[in-house]
DNA sequence: CGAGCATAGTTGTATATGCAACCTTCGTCC
DNA sequence: GGACGAAGGTTGCATATACAACTATGCTCG
């Protein structure tokens, strides 16, 4: 093969792999809500750890993780970033191999306080988005949450 | 506002949050092609890349960026590791503020020994994504690449 | 020509991500 | 009770991501 010939089937993954899709969409629309967020201190990968452990009231990584589809050790160093700055905080339980996560009283006031930001960048990721493609997407997640993954 | 009030605002960010979908559908959708592509030592990040700056011929950083929707610094560490993997090399061009990037031999080899563990992980994506998913992201992408984002 | 702005990449720093290997604790089964 | 496997987290390592600041080159206009 001359390095001048084209190849179809390269070609065809430029076009059609949905793993280049979805993670310059991901890039794209992350971009968004960090611009947002920024002047709070706040990335969207970490309010979303928030949020979720702020709707789950007291849960365990595990849990978190599952909830998020998020590795534990990916969780685990994200958590010790936003303890450090006092948003979430740790308790023991009666099962000594883990904890019980909590959002701190500093947590929740961030929370109230970037929710305008958050709602700003949803707007024109919905925009962009579409109505078609918010609702596929939702659709997608929710199947992928449904099944029980790899905790 | 207790600790164990309810915030509506808080769930609803929980439930619609697009950012929140878009990065949990990003880590499900790429585990699975780097899963395929783990006994190729090559990842989903890295196969964008090279199949782009393949289509693109001889490509510059920047276009590729745009592209890609890729910050143009993280691209250049990604590449950064390409090269030393030999799958990707760089020439001088006219203008000396940038360069011409093009895929190796070595590149070319893995692109197409790497087909058939892409195609099986496209497989499984497109189940996930199911058709509709399909169409509205690759609508979604389409749109943004459109614009002229910056570079 | 030369000043100043624009364009293109690189580097410093920080965060996010995940695999492998590890450590602890729990539960089970003799 | 002790061995052993399962469950839950943490740590070592590598990659991916992006903002800010910086460097170098090109371009424009007077």
């Amino acid at each position: 093969m001359s390095a001048g010939e084209r190849d179809e089937r390269i070609e065809a993954v430029s076009r059609e792999c949905i793993a280049n899709k979805v993670r310059l969409l991901n890039r794209a629309v992350t971009a968004i809500y960090d611009e947002a967020l920024r002047l709070h201190g706040l990335k969207i990968s970490q309010m979303s750890v928030l949020v979720t452990v702020s709707v789950l009231g007291r849960a365990s990584p595990g849990a978190v993780g599952r909830k998020l589809h998020m590795e534990k050790s990916t969780l685990s160093r994200n958590v010790d970033r936003m303890r450090a700055r006092g948003w979430l905080d740790a308790a023991a339980t009666e099962d000594g191999r883990t904890t019980e996560l909590f959002v701190t009283a500093a947590g929740r006031r961030l929370l109230r306080k970037v929710y305008r930001a958050w709602s700003t960048a949803q707007e024109r990721a919905a925009e962009i988005l579409g109505e078609q493609g918010v609702r596929g997407i939702t659709r997608t997640v929710a199947s992928l949450t449904e099944r029980r993954p790899a905790g």
